[in-house]
DNA sequence: AATAGTACTGTTAGCGCTAACAGCGATTTC
DNA sequence: GAAATCGCTGTTAGCGCTAACAGTACTATT
C-alpha cells in the first residue's frame, strides 16, 4: 500500500475519468521505451541496459504500475496459484496444515486459493476441485482426512499436479503422519507401566486417521499377546470423549486409556474427575495431536505430537516436484510421544 | 473431476501432443456455431435458442471444456477472487472467521485467496495486501486483531473495496464483536454473586480485543464504584494463564476472575487446581471466546461467546456492498454470556 | 407488400501481456 | 574493409475471452 501515489496518467489529459489502472504501454510511454522493454524489466531480464532499467523502474514507481496477472496468465498459461481443498479448517490439524502450505507456497511465489467443503463425499470434493480448476490453479492439495475423501480421489482429474494430505489411492502422492506408529508408541508407553491391557477411545471410523490409530493400538496389543478389550467410539468432540469417559468409568480393572485425540481426552478427563477417578493415580491416559492446550489439561496430557507445519511444508514440496514434471511417491512423517503428567504417577 | 473424459481434440489429428486445453473456438467448431454463441451459453445468456444451447452444451461436455478465467478476467476486469489477510489462522477465532468468509463468498461465486502474515507490523500487512492486489483480487478482508494492524490500515490502498475484521481507522468499515460489552457481561455476572471485586487476566495489550475487554472490565467495576485491582497480563496462551493463576492464587480475598480468553482460563484453572483452590467453590471464573473445548474444562467454563461464523458472513456482506459501490459503515456483533459450572456454585 | 420489429447468430476489435523474431549500432574478427 | 558477432531494443502476433455492433431470418404490423 501507499504505492508511489496515484499520479496523473502519462497523457496530459485532465485525468480523473473511470481511471483504468496503468498498463505496460503507459509505463513505456512515460519511460520513452517500448512496452517490451518494460516487460523485460519487470521480468528481471538481463537484456536491459542498467540506465534504461532505472528509467523504467522510475516510471513504474511514479505510475504505481502493477502487472496484470490475468494478461500474463493468459499468455504464459501460468497463474502462480495453488488450490487447497479442506474440510473443516477450524480444526487444529487442518488449520495448521493449511498454514504450513501457505508459508511454503508464498516463499516460492505462489498464492493459495482455498475451497472448503462441508461434507467429505465424492460430489463435494469433485465440486471443490472443479471450482479450483476453473480458477486455473497450477496444482491442488486435498486435505483428505476421511476415507470417503481418499476414495473420491480415485476420480481426481489427471492433468493437474495433485497431492493429498492424509491418504490417497496409490498413483496420487500423499503426505501423512504415521498414525499407526503414533498409536503404537502410545500403547507401548502405557503397557510399559505393567497394565494388563489398554483401552481405546477411537475417532469416527470414516476417518483414515481414526482407523489407523485404532489399528496401531489393536496390533500393538496383539503383539504383546493381549486380546484388545471393547472399543469405545467417539467423534473427536470433547462431548463424545466425556461420554466415553463416563462409560469407561464403570469398567472394572481400568488402568490405561489411549484416546484418539486430545479433545476427546479432555472430555474423558472431565468424566473421570466427576467419577472420582484420579489421573494418573488410578488410570493413565494418552491423547493424540498435542494441541497447544494439552500441556494445561488437568492433568497435563501425555500425547502424540504431529508436526502439522512440517506436513504443510512437505506437501508443498511434493506438489512442487510434480509441477516440475516429477512423479513423487507418498511420504510419511514420524509422530513423537510427548510424555506429561497424565501418565507420570510421580 | 471425472469430467466428460479427455476426448480427442475436435480435429481428426492423432491428438496427444502438448495438448492445449480446449478453448471456446474448439467448442464452437464441434458444435457448428460461432465462438460467440458458445460464450453466450457459458454465460447463461437468454439469447440462444434452446436447441443450439443443447448442442453447445454437448460439445462442452464432450471436450471437457472449462472457461479460461485469465482470459475472461482480462477482458472483464473481474477476477471473481477476494483476498483475505490473516495473521495466525491457527487460532480458533481467525480460523472460524476465515471459514465464515469463505462460505459466504463461495455462495456468491467468489474464490478466496489467503495471505498470511507472521508479524502484525505495517510492512508485513502492506506486503500481504500488495501481493493480493497483484493477484488482482476484487476486494480485501484484513483480519486485524492487533492495534498495529489497524494502524497499518491507515495506509491501505484506496482504489479497492476493503473491510477489516476487528477494527480499523474510521473511513474503513470494520466488523467486530462487541468486546467491551462482552467484558461487561462477564464482569456483571461475576459481581452479581456479591463479590467485592473482580480480578482480570488480560490479553496482550497490543491486541485490540484485549484492550477492549480490559476496558469493559475496568469501566464496569468503576460503574459499581469499585476500584479495579491489580491487572495480570497474559499473552493468550494457556501457559500465561497458568502463570497468572499461580500468581493470583497467592492473593487473599480472591473470589472472582475474568480471564480474557478461554485458553488462558484453562491454564488458570489448572494453576488453581494445583493450589487447591476450588472452582467454583472458592473462586468463580469466566473466560472469553467459547471455544468448543470450554464446555469440557474442569469445571466447564462460563464464558463469552463470539459468533465467528456470523462475523465471516457479515464481513463478506460489507465487502459485497462496497463492490456494488456502497460505502457501508462499521458494524458490531453482540457477544453473549454462556453460563456454566465455573460460576455455578450449585 | 413494404416496414418494423423480434429472436437469434455472427464479425470485429481489443483487453495487457509475453514469445519470437527482427532490427541496429558498436565492436570484434578475418 | 566486409562479415560476423554482441548487446540492447523494437515489432508483430496472438493467448481466450467478451463488448459492441452487424447481420439474417422470420414474424408482426400497417
Amino acid at each position: 500500500m501507499s504505492n508511489g501515489s496515484d499520479t496523473e496518467r502519462a497523457s496530459g489529459a485532465p485525468a480523473t475519468s473511470p481511471r483504468r489502472p496503468p498498463s505496460l504501454a503507459d509505463v513505456a510511454v512515460l519511460a520513452g521505451v517500448s512496452h517490451m522493454t518494460v516487460s523485460r524489466v519487470i521480468n528481471d531480464s538481463e537484456l536491459v541496459r542498467p540506465a534504461t532499467r532505472e528509467r523504467v523502474r522510475a516510471a513504474i514507481d511514479s505510475l504505481g504500475y502493477r502487472p496484470n496477472t490475468a494478461a500474463r496468465a493468459l499468455v504464459t498459461g501460468r497463474t502462480g496459484t495453488l488450490g487447497v481443498v479442506t474440510m473443516d479448517s477450524t480444526l487444529y490439524g487442518p488449520a495448521s496444515t493449511l498454514y504450513g502450505i501457505e508459508c511454503a507456497a508464498r516463499e516460492a511465489g505462489f498464492a493459495i486459493t482455498v475451497s472448503s467443503v462441508s461434507k467429505p463425499d465424492r460430489g463435494s470434493i469433485a465440486e471443490a476441485v472443479e471450482s479450483l480448476q476453473r480458477q486455473a490453479v497450477e496444482g491442488i492439495v486435498v486435505i483428505a482426512p476421511h476415507v470417503a475423501t481418499a476414495e473420491a480421489l480415485k476420480f481426481a482429474p489427471q492433468g493437474i499436479p495433485l497431492v493429498a494430505v492424509g491418504g490417497a489411492p496409490p498413483p496420487i502422492p500423499a503426505i501423512s503422519v504415521d498414525q499407526y506408529d503414533g498409536a503404537r508408541l502410545a500403547t507401548e508407553h502405557l503397557l510399559s507401566f505393567g497394565h494388563k491391557t489398554v483401552w481405546h477411545v477411537s475417532g469416527p471410523s470414516d476417518w483414515l486417521e481414526a482407523s489407523e490409530r485404532e489399528r496401531g493400538w489393536r496390533e500393538t496389543l496383539k503383539a504383546h499377546g493381549i486380546r484388545p478389550p471393547r472399543l469405545t467410539k467417539g467423534d473427536w468432540s470433547p462431548l463424545s470423549g466425556y461420554e466415553a469417559g463416563k462409560s469407561l468409568a464403570k469398567e472394572s480393572g481400568l488402568g490405561a486409556v489411549f484416546v484418539a485425540n486430545d479433545q476427546m481426552a479432555l472430555g474423558l478427563l472431565r468424566a473421570f474427575a466427576e467419577a472420582g477417578i484420579s489421573v494418573p493415580g488410578d488410570v493413565q491416559v494418552v491423547g493424540f495431536d498435542d494441541v497447544p492446550e494439552a500441556e494445561f489439561f488437568n492433568p497435563p496430557l501425555t500425547t502424540v505430537r504431529q508436526d502439522f507445519n512440517e506436513v504443510g511444508r512437505r506437501t508443498f514440496g511434493l506438489l512442487s516436484e510434480q509441477m516440475n514434471g516429477g512423479q513423487p511417491g507418498s511420504e510419511q512423517i514420524a509422530a513423537t510421544l510427548i510424555v506429561r503428567q497424565s501418565t507420570q504417577p510421580g
